[in-house]
DNA sequence: TCCTTTCAACTGCATATACAAGTATTGTAG
DNA sequence: CTACAATACTTGTATATGCAGTTGAAAGGA
């Protein structure tokens, strides 16, 4: 083995267990401001998304933000119950709508200035490289685990 | 505006959201390894731990994993039901030790192939220097996230 | 039309997570 | 020796998370 690239050798620990950490950190960082408004970061992610992608099916939302459906149900439900969205009947029988209301739009609004408080906070903590190396990793990352990615490899693994 | 340093503009998007959508992603990838042998994820993380760190008190434990005391309280409780963790009288009143058993250290090694398996399957699908790197930059923000850090970096921010 | 399949959403269950409040014990000051 | 403070866990409450299974409705075939 030649001894002039090891700049990257086999990743010591568990990458997961990194992750788990570093976004448990991160979420207190962000909580931290919503609840200054009475939010929780995940709540504001999902207010955030019915604001801007407008009135749409639950499953659809819950493949934008990646999560799986019946996690999304019961995360809708304190929205639902504060007034800022609706879970309304869709176009047909088994289909339902979930839209934002002017009291979710306001709340948003408020909401989205401490967002940027955390995001540039971060931003100033870490860097703004590192901030921006961080997304560009996730978002590789994330292409390469996609679910048709990651069949292939799998089956590959499993051979 | 110079147009030669454009190279790391001010990130897009939200940190928190796309470090969520790629843990559960990551979680799924660990946690279907782990389920062959009837384990979370965090349940793995958790008796290696003790493995690891032998008998140990509670809040040093909690410390260890980077999580709140009471989340651990309650982590601990399937861990002992299931005869691979006790959690026992400490040296003094109102501290306990958590040790692992004999079945704990079996459970472990055994869990420990699936788990290098997705480590494995992981480093494959991201590539060894993708891996390396996110390490890194996790390692380099957890220190600048760190509680002392942060203080300081607060107190720049509310003035 | 009826039966089966398929599909979208929801419920049941178990775990993970953390802040706030509670409990019990130790340490300390008077 | 008692009252108060500090420590170390645990409990209460609320949300987040996903898999497996259920319900209800549309679609397709006989």
């Amino acid at each position: 083995m030649k001894a002039e690239r090891l700049a990257t050798p086999k990743p010591q620990g568990c990458t997961n267990l990194k992750l788990r950490q570093f976004m448990r950190r991160m979420g207190q960082h962000y909580d931290a401001q919503m609840a200054l408004v009475g939010l929780k970061t995940t709540q504001y992610s999902l207010l955030a998304c019915v604001d801007k992608l407008g009135p749409l099916r639950p499953g659809e939302l819950a493949a934008q933000l990646k999560m799986d459906a019946s996690t999304l149900t019961r995360n809708l439900k304190p929205l639902v119950d504060a007034g800022w969205l609706t879970v309304g009947a869709g176009s047909n029988g088994r289909s339902r709508l979930v839209a934002i209301t002017d009291e979710g739009r306001a709340k948003r609004a408020e909401a989205k200035r401490y967002w940027r408080k955390a995001q540039d906070g971060l931003n100033r903590q870490l860097g703004l490289e590192q901030v921006a190396a961080l997304h560009e990793l996730i978002d590789e990352a994330m292409r390469k685990l996609s679910p048709e990615f990651t069949e292939a490899a799998d089956d590959e693994q499993s051979a």
